[in-house]
RNA sequence: GGGUCUAUAGCUCAGUCGGUAGAGCUGCGGGCUUUUAACCCGUAGGUCGAGGGUUCGAGUCCCUCUGGACCCA
């Protein structure tokens, strides 16, 4: 092997001489091929004496550099006065200061007696420029390094001749290597591929990467939010003995040795209410549900939802909150994350400029004008679905097209009036939401409000109109992103409730809840007058980063096993 | 659950009427001291998702299956 300090630039052995263990068998035989040939550089490193995946960064080192490590992002922010007026670093206005930084090869350019190499950490990213005037012998350990992998560098700041902020390197070392090639730059963009190594996407497409820091700057804004108003953050069971909380159907799993059926949690609203019960009287979880419902744009079978609950309010007090807490996570979002920000500002579709507040019925009847229907054919949807066929017919050429199919079909299923109203509502203004609430370009969030009872089954009455609840749902651009009610604390109302969904459980019905009498019986303790509230975090953050579907904004998204 | 599309080199993609499997990037060898998807020369890399069928001959046409994407339920 070569001495090192040794003055001739040495040439390493070819490469295509090496033993290609593993390869020519199997449908990946080319790509075993570029792992071995990395795999001999590791071990023309080792054989150098040097560890290919080292763990002794921290901290200085008299062999290396006695310059503790330094964030790309921070190199960047100590020369910020050395820009010209086009925004090109000047060679002149950088002082003679020294770094060491580490990070991912993402370029390679070799020059022959120079070499660029673009380099990225959790912060950014920054060039090395590697000459071998300033490199010497080292200079021909260039060789041993592949995009991605991970190394150390340290030398001093530098501006090229194109005025491009570097790092002379004065010395390198190779951390990591990395045996499998990153993607090319020409990109990656198989979707199964992106979700199945997202550790490979995130790398390759670093607008992927922005959209789940967006999710923890959310998150956390959420958190503030509530923190800021006295409420505790708790953590509830997600293994439930029994269905509740929700309508939907769960996924069931065993205890063991307790012999025992468990169900994952479809919301965690009753432990929730549960704890309002025992005192705490502003209470969040920011709670993983899963429910056992098909894969798709818009649904992941886990999905993240934040409920919370306050005593002493209302859900009419809820909508307000609901108005500031959105605006609050934006600003947060907006302050924390700037360009981006403004970049999915640009291709939002809403806007929270003002928030409209329609109730349920009146919200059916607008959409019946605007499809040029008498509203009073409103009052007949109790009727059953005689009239729908009617309606179908001089539906057609009003250039706003209902699904009737599908609205007559979900009208036979339905056994009461409360269920009519919500199915009509469902299928003649929800659909319209986004196009018949704007304000300039940008469709506006709705509060669809006042909720029949028969769809509500953990909801207060209203007290004017028993056949209504407190209750409202979010809309923003047509998707459903908040639900919220005033909550239902009449332990003898709530028990009928549940006799309700046990009963339709009886009929047929898939999505019911359970009698829960342990539940009842914490009312019966008295829980004060509260509101609860639920948000689809997934939902938000897909809203905010103007990302169409829920798995770009899940980093793990359900896929079936990968085959061979 | 229904419909449409899709699967070719490690990555991104061509492949015409059914007639020898192609390009760029990556890799490897060489050149090059200011690149920004560097460039130039050379070279390697394929069970064309799986199975069956039609045909003298199938990446291409037909059927089944599998994975995936999108739209609808």
């Amino acid at each position: 092997m070569n001495e090192p300090g040794s003055a001739a630039s040495p040439k390493h052995e070819p490469l295509e001489n090496q033993p290609n263990t593993g390869a020519g068998r199997g449908a990946h035989a080319a790509e075993q091929e570029l792992i071995e040939v990395r795999k001999a550089k590791a071990a023309r490193v080792r054989a150098r004496g040097e560890n290919p995946f080292a763990n002794d960064v921290a901290g200085t080192s008299p062999g290396r550099s006695e310059l503790p490590l330094t964030a790309l992002a921070e190199v960047r922010e100590q020369f910020r006065g050395a820009r010209g007026d086009d925004g090109r670093y000047v060679s002149e206005r950088i002082e003679a200061q020294a770094f060491r930084v580490a990070g991912r090869i993402l370029f390679l350019r070799s020059f022959g007696g120079m070499t660029f190499v673009r380099l990225r950490d959790r912060t950014g990213e920054l060039q090395l420029v590697c000459e071998q005037a300033l490199l010497g012998s080292a200079f021909a350990r260039l060789e041993d390094l592949d995009l991605g992998d991970i190394v150390e560098a340290w030398g001093g700041g530098m501006a090229t001749k194109k005025g491009e902020l570097s790092i002379g390197v004065e010395g390198f070392r190779l951390l990591t290597k990395s045996y499998r090639p990153l993607p090319t730059k020409t990109s990656f963009t198989d979707v199964e591929a992106r979700y199945r190594q997202r550790y490979v996407d995130l790398v390759a497409n670093p607008h992927v990467a922005e959209v789940f820091r967006a999710r923890s700057v959310i998150t956390g804004a959420v958190r503030a939010f509530l923190d800021a108003q006295g409420f505790l953050e708790v953590e509830t069971p997600s293994m439930h003995t029994l269905i509740g909380g929700a309508a939907a159907r769960p996924f069931v799993t065993h205890h063991n040795t307790l012999d025992m059926q468990l169900f994952m949690r479809i919301a965690p609203e009753l432990y929730l209410k549960r704890l309002v019960v025992g005192g705490f009287e502003r209470v969040y979880e920011l709670a993983r549900c899963y429910r056992n419902e098909g894969v798709s744009t818009r649904h992941n079978p886990e999905f993240t939802m934040l409920e919370y609950y306050e005593a002493y309010a209302t859900h009419a007090t809820l909508m307000d909150k609901t108005e500031a807490l959105l605006r609050h996570v934006d600003e947060t979002l907006a302050a924390r994350m700037p360009g981006t920000h403004a970049l999915w500002m640009k291709e939002r579709q809403f806007s929270f400029e003002s928030f409209a507040r329609i109730p349920m019925k009146e919200a059916t009847s607008r959409a019946l004008a605007a499809s040029g229907l008498p509203s009073s054919l409103l009052d007949t949807v109790e009727a059953g679905d005689a009239p729908i066929k009617e309606w179908a017919r001089e539906s057609k050429s009003r250039g706003r097209e209902l699904d009737w199919a599908n609205f007559r079909n979900g009208m036979k299923k339905t056994s009461n009036p409360g269920e009519r109203m919500f199915c009509a509502y469902e299928y003649l203004a929800e659909p319209f939401l986004a196009r018949d609430y704007r304000v300039h370009d940008k469709s506006i969030p709705v509060f669809i409000t006042d909720y029949p009872a028969e769809i509500s089954p953990l909801a207060r009455r209203q007290d004017q109109d028993a056949s209504l609840v407190d209750r409202f749902e979010l809309f923003v651009h047509g998707q459903e992103l908040c639900n919220a009610f005033s909550e239902l604390n009449d332990p003898e109302d709530q028990a009928a409730r549940f006799r309700a969904q046990v009963d339709a459980k009886a009929r047929g019905a898939e999505e019911t809840m359970d009698f829960d009498h342990d539940y009842v019986r914490a009312l019966e303790h008295g829980m004060p007058p509260c509101a609860g509230f639920g948000m689809g975090m997934d939902r938000l953050v897909m809203m905010l980063t103007a990302t169409p579907t829920i798995r770009d904004v899940i980093l793990f998204p359900l896929l079936r096993p990968e085959s061979g």
